[in-house]
RNA sequence: GGUGGAUUCGUCUAACGGUUAGGACACAAGAUUCUCAAUCUUGCAAUAGGGGUUCGAUUCCCCUAUCCACUACCA
């Protein structure tokens, strides 16, 4: 009988969730799903002095637009709980004790920082021979202590991570660590080894930067007794500094919170599929993934061991393709908040704003600036009627603006096919292709070189009032226009 | 300083020891289009350096260089 995978994310409420760890999450959620395991949620709030209000609902809500739904966690609940390391506290000094008791691990009487830090080589192991009676003086004083792990001189350490395979350190190299802080609180690496083994958490999923600490984590299972579990190490994001140079992601990169991303318009699901990719590869040439698609692609063969930088124009690139790719409706559910209209998307008009924007962003937060020009014509210089590819030029502009004008205040029937017609027809009278009768058009309609959606779009988009004024309003700029050239 | 890790186009990455070193983003050119996108075509661009092992090395070994992480009573 095989045993069920366990992975578990252990993050600790900070307020906020920084991309590095969110991608450890994805990755330990992918790995057991795609197990059939179960996915478990510890917050690890050890320090009491970092307690941020609400962080830990910034957690929960970020677990679940992100879709990655836990199977235990302290919200839920789940045969292994408390799930909040607060809330265990009582249980790590019994295992302090255990390991004392056991000779792995010592009674410390010496200051914060006493011993330590003076020639990079941590701490001096001053108290780790103190005889019983020694200990047991200090202790009925009274005397402040914390109990560190008494890690073996010689020999060394080795496993064999399921990423960056076999990792063998000599023991010399090692800390003796506290494990249980004076205040009585356990440390982040006592604390989390503690509970991995009691929540039966079977794959350790994390970055890289606990690679070097993971001998002593290894040594306590074995002080212990304990089955060691097995270890995936996740390579590190990097972000990319203004001068070119790399370094870890932070925030003068830019937003590196997932909620700062969701703020900016990228969709969950966009930046999930983003993420995955840095760090593992399908082995394939897909590259656009839904969550299901994931779960049965990943693979731990996939994943690998340099570092990656975080790219946000591939980040624009993949968001853009999940927004081609959403339902319409859903579309424009997601994207009314951002077009500052009126009643609803679902008008007719709309709706056809709608799928003009969708294929056009990458992002929600492009939408405000796209579709500006329908509610106020910006002011444009008159240069803009000057196009070469269509032939267009301050003169020819005014013209065909005024036949413009002239058909379609007969047009009765507004819509796409009869503008289209109309104009279409106009042109065939004119003896000109529709480009170039359409370009002074939009551009008296928009001011705007560029414009999601055509002339026929814009005139349909704006009406018919608005767009004669506005077609009248860009005869007015050409007239102007060349009343000054005379002066 | 010590310890551990890493190194394929600018970036994300693929390649049982045998490929003209592949794909994607970005960039550039062209096609197409009522503008712009989208789409399609094409182009540009990489195995850090040096030694081995081998008929043959991006791939295995060693050295060098560079980068990163850890080295807290933070997590």
């Amino acid at each position: 009988m095989s045993e069920t995978v366990r992975t578990r994310f252990a993050p600790s409420p900070t307020g906020y969730m920084h991309i590095g760890n969110l991608r450890t999450a994805l990755f330990a959620y992918l790995f057991a799903k795609s197990q059939n395991g179960k996915f478990i949620l510890r917050i690890e709030d050890t320090d009491q002095g970092r307690y941020v209000e609400g962080a830990v609902d910034v957690i929960y809500e970020t677990l679940k637009t992100a879709r990655l739904y836990h199977d235990e966690g302290p919200d839920i609940g789940g045969e292994y709980g408390p799930y909040v390391q607060s809330e265990r506290k009582g249980m790590y000094r019994q295992f302090a004790l255990e390991l004392v008791e056991k000779g792995a691990a010592y009674y410390c009487f010496c200051q914060k920082g006493e011993k330590e830090s003076e020639s990079m080589e941590g701490y001096d192991r001053h108290c780790r021979n103190l005889s019983k009676e020694e200990v047991e003086a200090q202790l009925a004083a009274g005397k402040p202590y914390v109990i560190r792990q008494r890690i073996p001189l010689e020999g060394s350490t080795s496993w064999n991570d399921l990423v960056y395979g076999e990792i063998s350190v000599e023991n010399s190299t090692l800390d003796d660590q506290v494990l249980l802080k004076s205040d009585g609180m356990p440390t982040y690496n006592f604390a989390n080894v503690v509970d991995d083994h009691l929540m039966n958490i079977t794959h350790i999923i994390r970055g890289s930067e606990y690679l070097s600490s993971n001998p002593k984590y290894l040594l306590l299972y074995d002080a212990f007794g304990w089955e060691r579990p097995q270890y995936i190490h996740l390579p590190i994001i990097n972000g990319k500094n203004p001068d070119g140079s790399i370094s870890k992601l932070s925030k003068r990169h830019g937003a590196v919170s997932f909620q700062a991303l969701v703020e900016q318009g990228y969709l969950p699901e966009g930046i999930i599929n983003y993420i995955a990719l840095l760090g593992w590869s399908p082995k394939t040439e897909q590259e656009i993934f839904s969550m299901d698609g994931l779960i049965a692609q990943f693979s731990i063969a996939g994943v690998h061991k340099s570092p990656a930088v975080f790219d946000y124009q591939k980040l624009d690139w993949v968001n853009g393709q999940h927004i081609s790719m959403m339902d319409p409706e859903e579309f424009i559910r997601m994207a009314l908040p951002y077009a500052r209209i009126e009643g609803t998307f679902l008008e007719p008009k709309w709706r056809k704003l709608a799928s003009l924007l969708q294929s056009r962003i990458s992002k929600l937060s492009e939408i405000p600036e796209k579709i500006s020009f329908l509610f106020q014509l910006p002011d444009y210089d008159t240069e803009l009627f000057v196009n070469k590819k269509n032939k267009s030029t301050l003169e020819t502009s005014a013209a065909i603006l005024r036949q413009a004008i002239d058909c379609l205040s007969a047009v009765q029937d507004w819509s796409e096919e009869t503008l289209l017609g109309t104009l279409t027809e106009l042109a065939g009278r004119l003896g000109l292709k529709l480009g170039p009768l359409t370009w002074p058009v939009r551009l008296s309609l928009s001011g705007l070189l560029a414009t999601p959606g055509g002339a026929i779009d814009i005139l349909y988009l704006l009406g018919r009032e608005e767009s004669l004024k506005r077609l009248e309003n860009g005869i007015r700029r050409l007239e102007n226009k060349n009343l000054v050239d005379e002066k």
